[in-house]
DNA sequence: CGGAATCCTGGTGGATACTG
DNA sequence: CAGTATCCACCAGGATTCCG
């Protein structure tokens, strides 16, 4: 389970829906970097989670929306409350990261 | 980033943490299912991205203490908060699945 | 437009054996 | 005890092609 709320995918494409519905395409390019092969088995694994609902219109160019279910919108402020941490954090990850490689990486002798 | 939060094991490691320092095969234990090599890899990250502190006793039998930093510990509430939250729904979501998988399984003509 | 099917590769991670 | 090193299987996921 956790590892589809760790699927940067299925976070991303939650993030888009939080505005409201979207279609295949705009989610493709808005996400972007992204396989439609992805896309679709994400949204997929969305859909059978019930994070999300799939509106197909029989139109003649064919149109399918997908948008969040309640279940989908409560799943927001987690996740959103992870990003604010990664946000918040990042600086001091990168010094911790740079201060690690530093005594790693060039001599360990001394 | 978010890719270190979504691995389980680091998320796992972290969890265990929280009580207190860990040994090494401590964790190992304590986790089960963590083959030593992930768990040595897992444990390098936090410690690069400055999550976790490694302390080594040189001792006759060689002991190594892990332990969360300042910054590991605030790491900890948005997590426990995407864990209750996926507590919570998970039978909205099992529920979700069974649907889905009777859907898209028996029949879709009828 | 939205998606399914196929092919193919790179990385993830397990199992095992060795070391200080 | 706490790793490191190596080998290897698996599959996540990109690129491409075809379809309704």
């Amino acid at each position: 389970m956790l590892s589809r709320i760790g699927d940067k995918w299925s976070v991303l494409v939650v993030m888009q829906l939080a505005d409201g519905p979207r279609r295949f395409n705009e989610l493709k390019r808005a996400i972007g970097g992204i396989s439609q092969r992805m896309l679709t088995l994400t949204l997929r694994g969305l859909e059978r989670d019930g994070m999300i609902t799939r509106t197909v219109f029989e139109t003649v160019p064919p149109r399918v929306d997908y948008s969040l279910t309640e279940l989908g919108q409560s799943l927001r402020s987690p996740v959103e409350a992870l990003g604010m941490w990664a946000f918040e954090h990042l600086p001091a990850i990168e010094k911790a990261r740079q201060a690690f490689d530093i005594r790693h990486g060039p001599d360990k002798s001394t």
